[in-house]
DNA sequence: ACCTATTCATAAGC
DNA sequence: TGCTTATGAATAGGT
């Protein structure tokens, strides 16, 4: 652009051609600088360098830029995806000669085998884009509903093993007193329906029951531990 | 830039400022594109213009410059844990003459450039669909490590809500034993030590404990019920 | 990193 | 929006 005018193609010289992309980058990021301050415009640029350093400017944040372009291409599948997919289908089916539609019966596949026959390959580019930007958001939705119901069923496991551990402190306290009286020699009635009642049951995973046991130290409550059934 | 300098601010008067954001879009579109000609760029560059319409450009897809971008900045929140990578980078310059490899200390992403350079579009087709597949096993992984760990904590938790019913069960005979006791007119002793321990909570979608009450259906125990706390 | 001849981009006007 | 043009900016090639 100045000494010499320069052709339109890779610069071969690898030298020549990082001194031109540092220059022309600052150029570039400074022309979009100025476009967003002058035109109040949204605005997004990423240039990775030969040697995969990210360069990068975007007026809002690059997140929201890029977020907003996707929002945008989403509402175009949702457009495209009804209306306008049948609607193709349709026109072609009538281009077609009676002759050849009566042999397209054989479904949707090979409609839309017949239809991308028909796109160039700018209009198969943008389609092919189209579908990994939705098959991206696809993905991120999945793995965000994935996610959220795991979360969902850790938070309520420790839910029910909170409100678990306090029935079996519960527990733990009325046999204490059955006991108790049984030590004060009362009657057995009560004794007799804990006993032929059932239990909770021990996991593998369980948590100190046993040390409170422990702590408890009375062969009179192991006994009756021993009676009950592992599970209801 | 031309009969007088422009002050690098808002361009106030909407139609100047559109005719600017014309002139200029298109003049950065041009340099992007020169850019990326010149110096064999990828790049990426999106502009929304006032009334939210959307004028990209971008080197290889937009989806790809974006999803470079997002790995680099994945890759740069948790770069510790890369010794194979480092490794596969080791490899690859050893098998490229001692001339190239001086020029290739930049990283992997170069080398990966570099070597996809290399292949011819049959190698390249092949690359693809091993790429293609390998995606959809690593889907199809991480949806069974997702499915497996949601059935293991489904399963969990029903267990621990069988428990938890269980529990609540002989708590219920417990208490049913004591207001037994106490309206056969029994010392209120043990009654004392029942009221000032706690009862496992409720929740919103908690089971069918006033179903049992409804069936069971004694005013005293409802009574005593009042008198528990909501938590441990 | 700096210089400068030259080409390019573009503000203003229409 | 498009064209023109005077003028400020960008930059290729050289040092």
């Amino acid at each position: 652009m100045t000494r010499r005018k320069l052709e339109m193609k890779k610069i071969e010289n690898t030298t020549a051609r990082q001194v031109t992309f540092s220059k022309r980058r600052r150029g570039l990021f400074k022309k979009a600088l100025e476009l967003s301050t002058l035109c109040d415009a949204d605005l997004a640029l990423l240039v990775f360098s030969a040697t995969g350093k990210l360069f990068d400017f975007s007026s809002p944040s690059m997140q929201q830029v890029i977020e907003r372009r996707q929002n945008l291409h989403s509402k175009n599948l949702n457009k495209m995806d009804q209306p306008s997919l049948e609607l193709q289908i349709d026109n072609s089916a009538k281009t077609l000669s009676s002759n050849e539609t009566v042999e397209r019966t054989h479904g949707m596949r090979q409609m839309i085998g017949e239809v991308l026959q028909r796109l160039n390959v700018e209009e198969l580019q943008k389609l092919e884009e189209l579908l990994e930007v939705g098959l991206s958001r696809v993905l991120n939705t999945k793995d965000e509903r994935f996610l959220g119901e795991i979360s969902a069923l850790k938070r309520k496991e420790a839910q029910l093993m909170e409100d678990n551990q306090c029935l079996k402190q519960q527990m733990e306290k009325q046999l204490k007193i059955k006991i108790h009286a049984i030590e004060q020699g009362q009657s057995s009635e009560s004794i007799i329906n804990i006993c032929s009642s059932s239990y909770p049951p021990q996991h593998q995973d369980n948590e100190d029951t046993s040390l409170k046991l422990g702590l408890w130290g009375s062969m009179l409550f192991k006994k009756a531990l021993g009676l009950f059934p592992l599970r209801c």
